[in-house]
DNA sequence: TTGTATGCGTTATCAT
DNA sequence: ATGATAACGCATACAA
């Protein structure tokens, strides 16, 4: 019951202004302004403000605050989907680091959407911000140096190469393809899948080819661990096979359209590389419908098995997604400090789990 | 490229104040106001005006309008963790109502801690928030009349009975944990384990029996859903074990600690019903790693199998999440318009899968 | 329809 | 250390 009164009392819409704090306790709006930035004051005001403060339940306006040009402790985050574990993994992070620094989280979605996504920053900017985390799911070729934008300092997170200028925060892509290439090599899988998912505006299967093997002027997630596994190929002088190619989207269904899509393109597949678990749940589903046993018949390395809440089963290249967010709202506060800012790169590992096995003849 | 050119231009920090505009456009503010507010204005000045704003690119700032009192357009949600499906499709659905309302949330996690939930609220209170969600942590006992609440428009979500007249959203917890219940008995098991999920704070076991009994002054959906048990198990004169009871928190390791608790207890245990996907994984894979079969020696039956991204072979309670969310939201702009709003109980259905079976002797 | 003048809650500047 | 006052960007009552 306390505790409820306490939440209830503290969360008033405004009813006292600095003014009225300033008539009820005797002293100026000045000295009350300096007091509430850490400045001390004359002992018996402060008293008398203390209990002021104590029967009004005072809160200082950040609309007015930020009106004045200081800040207001609010950082945009801009996510295609907050209903998927990749991205709200990278939002807690989020949201635990801006805590710590008394900051709060102000959120949109894409909804995977470019063009909710322009509504949603279009939004934004009449909005109250100190700085912006923004995950695009714009495609974006061409970009030039963009001297309209050097005000709201603005952080790249989950992708990489988007905005020249940019601290970009992204996984090492290229590494978590080759890993896992590579490992299903090494268990005697040469026929190995690669399922790449897209969200809005999906590369074609021609487009993701190209990307793979010349220096793009963007990149997605996909097309980055695409590279390692072309990469990995290679070094094993295995022939690259564009029907083991499948491009798709993000959902349950994308997984199960993947799979039936492969399985109707040729005879042999070993090997299976997935961007995200709900696809690769919907690629199992549908494998094993088909008659493929897992681990044997088909291993499947999946990106990302959400650590904490998963059943633990797939083989996986693990990300750092809490840590993720930590560094964007990190970096993001370095700019508004005016300290310069550069992209990190997050190391990514190879997880052996339930899901691969070495191929028997 | 001129997709970022435009994202960029839109979202720069302010630069023209109405007043620039005014100069600029030879009107007065006022005038300017108006048009912005969609009263219309002498043609030639609404062409030129029009040619300004176009090239400076001038946003009204809310922060100065919320400061003469209108709305901000932003509402607050409290929920304990980003990083949980329940909680992120809850999220989703707040995030894309809001969209459709041009509203954007304000988001903070209590981290399932009741301290971090004050702290946050505490934060939220500085800021500009036309109204709030909040999916509570905190246990709250005897709650009076509170006269102090009555400026925030507020909406409690996934939780019922925690605030007199305050709009609660919620699923009927206890119909799931009927339905669930009377379906593992119809399947011939009548030992049915009941895994009982809290975050901070939990109810002790003698609580959580008695709470089942007679009326609490506020609820926990775990509580909800126990009730439903009871009332099934009476409605087949099967006697109650308290030894089939475990509480316990909301991740992967609680439900292997429950698993392993509920096996050192006691010989027979034939059905279990679990509250969340996270924990039913722990549950499973610590009953698999004793020799358990699932579901021949042992049904389960979870809550919130996250529909659209998990791999569907839980049985389970389905919930609507999303729809909860957006019901949140419409319940909350109903109250900031002043519309008296009430209570929303969602309903829930039984799922069967592929973790249930006929029990054979 | 338009412009002038004033207020919103805060911080910063300047004297005291 | 303190107080009076001028900004900040916008909305509006009121007069024109």
């Amino acid at each position: 019951m306390l505790y409820i009164l306490q939440v209830m009392s503290i969360i008033e819409k405004h009813t006292h202004s600095i003014k009225d704090i300033a008539r009820l306790s005797g002293v100026s709006t000045a000295t009350l302004s300096r007091y509430f930035n850490g400045q001390s004051i004359r002992k018996n005001n402060e008293e008398k403000v203390k209990r002021v403060l104590e029967e009004t339940g005072y809160r200082p306006s950040i609309a007015a605050r930020f009106m004045k040009g200081s800040s207001s402790g609010v950082i945009g985050l801009i996510v295609p989907e907050m209903n998927h574990p990749f991205f709200a993994m990278i939002a807690e992070g989020i949201m635990q680091e801006a805590r710590k620094n008394g900051q709060l989280v102000l959120c949109g979605t894409s909804e995977g959407s470019v063009e909710v996504e322009r509504q949603v920053i279009n939004r934004f900017s009449q909005s109250i911000l100190d700085g912006l985390i923004y995950i695009p799911v714009a495609k974006a070729e061409n970009i030039p140096a963009l001297e309209s934008f050097r005000n709201l300092p603005l952080v790249i997170t989950a992708r990489r190469n988007i905005i020249p200028g940019v601290p970009h925060i992204y996984h090492d892509g290229e590494k978590g393809g080759y890993l896992s290439t590579k490992y299903l090599i090494q268990l005697g899988r040469l026929r190995i899948g690669f399922i790449a998912s897209f969200w809005d505006a999906p590369c074609s299967h021609e487009e993701l080819l190209d990307f793979a093997t010349k220096p793009a002027s963007y990149t997605f997630s996909s097309i980055e661990r695409f590279r390692g596994y072309i990469k990995a190929l290679n070094e094993f002088d295995i022939p690259f096979d564009p029907d083991l190619v499948v491009v798709t989207g993000y959902e349950h269904k994308s997984g199960v359209d993947a799979a039936s899509s492969l399985i109707g393109r040729f005879s042999s597949c070993n090997g299976i590389i997935v961007m995200t678990q709900a696809v690769a749940n919907g690629c199992a589903a549908q494998f094993k419908r088909q008659g493929y046993k897992i681990p044997e018949d088909l291993s499947m390395i999946i990106f990302d098995a959400n650590e904490s809440k998963a059943d633990y089963t797939f083989t996986s290249i693990e990300l750092h997604l809490l840590k993720m967010g930590e560094e964007s709202v990190k970096e993001l506060n370095m700019l508004m400090q005016g300290e310069p800012a550069e992209d990190i790169c997050l190391d990514v590992e190879l997880c052996v789990r339930d899901t691969t096995a070495i191929l028997r003849l």
